[in-house]
DNA sequence: CCCGTGATTTAT
DNA sequence: TAAATCACGGGG
């Protein structure tokens, strides 16, 4: 098995790292063991002026403080009282931009994943959402604000020596977010002053393994 | 369609 | 202190 070089370059903006991700690897180690997959959904959360990120407004709490490491850090979240949610923080310290993990194709350890997630059936069900995602691969809190870039628990391999041509990317606006963030607000981001409505979450084209 | 589940956030 | 919310998933 050949090794592949790390995907480090996660200080630039999240829009660039979000497109960047797409096609990688990411990989989990248990008890020795890789498992991984391929990344084919991932959204962009781009900080204080984003109604729908975590540290809109600049807010900074106990929960949110990883969000605000540098870029190549990692955030996990808890949430509806049983997921975890993956981020990919972005950007420099204090900026609070990140890029959410939705869905990976399982390529390594598929049957690892299966028991972490007794109710899947198909491959499809593994890491099709994400919190699908983490409970395949084991992710939680204690991984909340390691280094991606040095750990060896958690990280993202380059699978491919360029970056994916947009036109095997799509791109649609983000998922789950609460529809009274369907206004305009003051700040915006490529002309779009509706965070809800935003073109912020991009999937691998043609892919069978992204969520919903 | 609805519900579980509990930390976090917001309202009183 | 109480109520509402939540970057979700599973079952009808």
């Amino acid at each position: 098995m050949p090794t592949f070089p790390r995907f480090t370059a996660m200080d630039a903006d999240p829009v660039t790292v979000a497109q960047r991700l797409v096609g990688q690897r990411l990989v989990r180690i248990i008890e020795g063991q890789r498992l991984s997959g391929i990344i084919v959904e991932v959204e962009a959360y781009l900080g204080s002026e984003d109604l729908a990120a975590h540290t809109a407004g600049g807010r900074r709490t106990v929960r949110n403080e990883a969000m605000y490491l540098p870029g190549g850090h990692a955030y996990v979240y808890f949430t509806y009282g049983m997921h975890h949610c993956l981020n990919v923080v972005c950007g420099q310290r204090d900026e609070g931009v990140a890029v959410l993990i939705r869905a990976l194709e399982p390529s390594e350890g598929v049957d690892a994943m299966f028991r972490n997630r007794p109710r899947a059936r198909h491959l499809v069900d593994l890491c099709s959402g994400p919190g699908k995602l983490t409970q395949s691969l084991q992710i939680d809190l204690h991984l909340n604000g390691i280094d991606l870039r040095s750990s060896d628990q958690l990280w993202v391999e380059r699978r491919r020596k360029n970056i994916l041509p947009p036109s095997q990317i799509e791109r649609t606006r983000r998922i789950g977010l609460n529809s009274q963030l369907n206004v305009d607000s003051l700040g915006n981001f490529d002309g779009f002053t509706n965070w809800w409505a935003a073109p912020l979450r991009f999937t691998l084209k043609n892919s069978q393994f992204i969520s919903r």
